[in-house]
This record gives structure tokens, C-alpha cells and sequence, in this order.
DNA sequence: AGTGAAAATGTTAGCGCTGTCAGAACATTC
DNA sequence: GAATGTTCTGACAGCGCTAACATTTTCACT
């Protein structure tokens, strides 16, 4: 694993900088770390080394050595759809001053791949482990458990946190659509959604919707299930297929907004009145459902909000402070104009 | 930065697991690695011994001595748009199979970050560097051409390679555009931007774009530019505040779809028949773009594929293989209906 | 049984840095 | 001038692992 094409390699180490300065390695690690006390013009001696031979520190020796890394291990479910680089946002706003740098890996929403990247990364000893959502396989969690740092569970906040769990509850958020909805009037529901068996906070949210709808005497319908990741075109073409079964739906709920949104250009294409023959419902309330004609309804998740916190979780337990084992940051309803 | 709350520390070494299996540490590092010779019997008993104690490999440790570490570290500009969320996508479907990790920076468009964040992930020592664009401040440039590793820039096809560049010409993007508005018989033009100063590549679109436009003999009317960072809401406040300013205009060049879309909805909101009245076009090509009941025209960027190659190109090199100084991927303009 | 080559395992010496402790230099107090 | 404290600097060991070389075992083939 040495890398190549180096001219001027960058084999540099601390005893070349010692030596141009006329001081000891130890003295260039204390100036380097402004650790320590070092006098005012030997500090600038050494920094003038520094510069001059353009010695970059090595902090895998460094890690070694003081055993810890300032790396912050990141495990999420994906990438393709902004939600989880708004969380990642949030994180690295939080983190990035103190100098940790976010390892980011991602599951595609399967939990097997969850544990090789729990076991890959925590063998970079990182100073914590933020992970997605409180279901993990059982020896996935107990990885965790034993590793013995800090461990972030972030966007969820209806299971127990193995460390610290900073999130929302999908569960309600589901309830307190279909009671929404409910309150409206609207009586025949209907559920567009993704994946479902991967995307387990979605699947709770349907969950508790279809159950609240359910128990409040409201018929539901049917629902149409997409295999792929959730997309504008894949809700899109959803609502049509949910709509040729379902005519009579007057209300649907997806399963986050990029799908809600598919279904509302169908609406515009087709023609089908919004909210009066049709209502839609979406979830994450992203920018571009409030900037629709009509601003979609839907609940808004404080994305960022959980990767700033997550962040500053992380600096709290590395500066020795307390931090809260669940953090429940909410979501608010955002009533729009599509229900 | 020693980790906290840990009972059973995870310090078990290699020796650990050595005295359990009755072999000495080298056979369990190769057991671990999988490389050099190890009897059957003896790997057998190696994973046994790992498992009954929990042992967690230190790359670290690792890396020190060997030299090289499987991390890549990736510098982009942000992740407030899906943008640079399907290249790290694209990158992490290439690298994470061989085992490599990404380590993101986030420099939100500001060069000065990109300095500090080179010098960080440099002292990782990381199997390769990913940076975005061809534009840095020259000491920034001088640090990469002195790393002596593989250094990436992506995104851009314009400038001269540090060492590997992987994609597209901007410019041509814009002059492009220009030129197909030009046919289609527009002539007096409107451009909407997000805060150019930073957004370089964007900026290199509207200067082609322009001058383009202006050496047809048709004209450019005015431009509206965002302060913040693009998003569809500001998009259509700026298509508003444009057209109040110059309401014969009849096509808008905007700076990326999302601020594009923006300007549908405006269209859409206030009844301004598209592409009739005004046309739009944008750039990027995002999914939700080509799902509204008129398909915007827009230029598909190989966002994903570009993540890829960067990663492939990480590998090929990692593996001794030539890779190609500079690799255009192009671009596709898809006509839509919005112009 | 004897040979050589390949396979399997071990020994040794660091990788580049930091923690720890010790010592030197200097200032302050009695 | 001795005692005490404070600031500054350095020597040394070792973090946990792997490269390189050394040695032992295995085994096919004379």
C-alpha cells in the first residue's frame, strides 16, 4: 500500500523538521499540537522548518501512538436522496471546527452490510460511531455495545439507545398524518411507498398510519409498494397504477416527499384536482415540495438539526460532559395546500 | 483522545488472539489479511480464537506499518444539493468493495477551506485524494503535486490535470445551451444564478453562455443572482423579481435545475405558458426535472458515473494500471419541453 | 531413504509519533 | 546564596502492526 508516483516523497517525518530546526522531535510534535509549553522564538523556528521543508504530520503514527483518532465513523442508508446528506450537513458543520473528519459509509439499507461496515470502521478506532436508526442485528449491536466509545444513533427515537439516540419518532409521525387527514374529512386511503422491508422507518410510519385509519373506522384502500429506492418519476408512476386499482382514494400517503411530489406532477398532468378529488401527503417537508404551486403537506424533519446535534454529541462525550441517552428533536406538520 | 465508557477496552491485539490460537502474531495478521500462506487448520483455529474473544483489527496500527492506508480522502464543495451526493455515491459504489473508505470534506465552495482540508486528509495519509474542480489556490495546488499520490479532480473537463481529471467541460455546456436556445429561435435572454463568486463552474457556464448569446447578435436582457446557495425557492423568487425587471424576456438560462424547476413553479403559479411565453432550461438533469408534466430541458450531468470512474481510476492506479491524465465524460442535453 | 522445492510458520526490526519522566534553564522568594 | 517554583527541552520506550528475512515442515519424486 505505498503510493506511488512520489517525487519529493513524503517520507518527511518529524526527525527531518528536528533537524532543520535544531530541536528535538518532541519539541516539533509540542509545536505541532500546541501542546505544552514551547518557548515564543523556538516555536517559530520550528514553524519556519515547517514550511520551509513542507512536512505534513503523519497522524497514523500520531494516532498510534496516543491511541485515539479524531476520525468520526458515519453509517447511513444511503445517498441518493438529500435526506441523508442533510444529516451528514449538520454533522460536519458540528464537527469540522473541533478538527474530526466524518468516515462515511453506506448500507443501501442492508442491515448485513451495516455490520461489516460497523466492524470496518470501528478498526479505525475512531473517537465515535454515528449510526442510522435504532434496528441493527443483534451482533451488529453488540459490536457496538463492546466497542466502548461513543455511538450516535441518529434519526429515529422510538427504540432504545444503545449509547445516545438523537431523533424523531416515526411511529407518531405516522399517527399524527392519519389523524390529521382524519380531521379533514377525508374517509378512503390510500399508501404509495418504496421499499419497504429496507427502509424500516417508512415501514413504521405505514404502519401506525394504516393502524390509526384503521381504528378511527376509515377505510384504506390499497396501496402500490415500488421496489427501487423512492424517486419524483417512481411516485410518479405509482399514483397512476394506485389510481387505475383505486379510483375512489381521496386521500394518499407516501412515503417522503420525492415520492408525494411524483404524485403531485401526475396530478398536474392528468388533471385531477388537488386537494378536492385527491389529497397528498409526503414526509421530510424538502424545500422543493414548499415551493410547489400548491406547497405540499407534509411533516417536516429537522435533518440538519439531527446531524448538528449528533456532532456536538460526540464533542460532549470527548470533552468529558453528560449527554442525554435520547434526544427527541420532533418534526412539525407542515399543513400545505395538497391536503 | 483516549475512548471513554469502555468496559472490556477494546485493546486486544494481536497478541491476544495469537496466545489463544497457540501461533504467533504474523500468522494471525496474515490470517486477517488473507495474504501469504496460512494452513487451513491453522486459519481455522485463527478466526476461532478472533471471534471467541471479540478481536477488532487496529488499521492504524496497520497502516503505520505498512504504509498506506485504504482511506481516500474526497473534498467537495457541498452537500446541500444532490449534486455532489451522487458523485460521492457514484465513488463509494467503486471503492467500498476493495475495502477503501471515503473520508468527506465539505469546503462549501470556499477555497480557503480546501487548503485546510487538503493539509488534514493529506496527514491521513490516504491511499488517494478526490478534490472537485480544476481551480485551487496555487499553494493548495503545490501541496497535491507534492503528496505524491493519486490525486483526482472531478467535475470538470476545463483545466489542466493535476494528475487525474475526470469530467465534463463546463464551458461547452454553456455554449451549448446557448446554441440550442439560439435554434429553437429565442433571442432575448434572462440568466439566474446562485452565488456565483463561489459556484465556479456554474460561473464558467454563464460565461459561455453569454458571450455566446451576445455573438449571435441576439441579447442578453438581465440576470438575477441569489445570494445563498441554489434551491428551488429561490429560484422562483428570482424568476419573479426577473421578469418584473425585464418582462420581454422569453428564456432563462438558469444556473442548475433545482434553481430551474424553481422557476416552473413560478411559471406554474402565475399562469406563464412555458415554453410559449417564457422558456426555461437548466442544468444537471436531476430525476424530479425530467418527472414535471413538462420535462425541463436541461444538460444531464454523468454525476454518478464520474463518482465511479474517479473511484476506478483510484483503483487502477492503486493496482500499478495507467490511467488517462484527463477524461472527458460529456454530457447529454435533453431537449424536455420547457424550451 | 534422500533430495529439492514449496508451503507454513516464526523472528526481528522498525513504521512515525506521543506519553512519561527527567533534567536544564531561568525566575522568584526567603 | 539556598531553596523553591516555573518554564522549557530532551531521552527513551512503546503504541499494534507488518515487511523482510529466516527457519521449519511437508511432500512429491527420485
Amino acid at each position: 500500500m505505498r503510493a506511488r508516483r512520489g517525487f519529493r516523497q513524503s517520507t518527511l517525518t518529524l526527525a527531518d523538521v528536528a533537524k532543520e530546526a535544531g530541536v528535538s522531535e518532541i519539541t516539533v510534535s509540542r509545536v505541532i499540537r500546541a501542546r505544552g509549553s514551547v518557548a515564543e522564538e523556538t516555536r517559530r523556528r520550528v514553524q519556519t522548518a515547517i514550511s520551509k521543508i513542507g512536512y505534513v504530520p503523519n497522524r497514523i503514527a500520531g494516532s498510534l501512538a496516543s491511541a485515539g483518532s479524531d476520525l468520526i465513523g458515519v453509517i447511513i442508508p444511503s445517498l441518493g436522496n438529500i435526506v441523508f446528506p442533510d444529516v451528514l450537513r449538520g454533522l460536519h458543520d458540528a464537527i469540522s471546527e473541533r478538527g474530526f473528519r466524518a468516515v462515511v459509509s453506506v448500507t443501501d439499507y442492508r442491515l448485513e452490510s451495516e455490520r461489516e461496515l460497523v466492524r470496518s470502521l470501528l478498526s479505525w478506532r475512531p473517537a465515535a460511531l454515528i449510526v442510522t436508526g435504532c434496528e441493527h442485528e443483534p451482533d451488529t449491536r453488540q459490536m457496538l455495545v463492546n466497542a466502548g466509545l461513543t455511538i450516535v444513533e441518529v434519526m429515529d427515537a422510538d427504540g432504545e439507545a444503545i449509547d445516545i439516540a438523537i431523533g424523531m419518532s416515526h411511529a407518531r409521525a405516522g399517527r399524527e398524518t392519519a389523524a390529521f387527514l382524519l380531521a379533514r374529512g377525508y374517509r378512503r386511503f390510500g399508501y404509495i411507498g418504496h421499499d419497504l422491508a429496507r427502509d424500516l422507518r417508512a415501514c413504521k410510519r405505514r404502519e401506525t398510519f394504516t393502524s390509526t385509519v384503521r381504528e378511527a373506522g376509515a377505510s384504506f384502500a390499497g396501496e402500490v409498494v415500488t421496489p427501487g429506492r423512492s424517486s419524483v418519476p417512481s411516485g410518479r408512476s405509482a399514483l397512476a397504477e394506485l389510481l387505475t386499482a383505486h379510483g375512489d382514494i381521496d386521500a394518499v400517503y407516501f412515503s417522503n416527499d420525492d415520492m408525494a411530489i411524483g404524485g403531485v406532477f401526475h396530478c398536474m398532468a392528468e388533471g385531477i384536482a388537488i386537494p378536492d378529488k385527491l389529497a397528498i401527503v409526503g414526509f421530510n417537508g424538502l424545500a422543493m415540495g414548499q415551493a410547489l404551486p400548491q406547497p405540499l403537506t407534509t411533516i417536516l424533519t429537522p435533518r440538519f438539526d439531527i446531524g448538528f446535534r449528533a456532532g456536538l454529541a460526540v464533542i460532549a462525550r470527548f470533552d468529558g460532559l453528560e449527554v442525554p441517552r435520547l434526544t427527541d428533536v420532533g418534526f412539525t406538520l407542515l399543513p400545505g395546500a395538497t391536503a
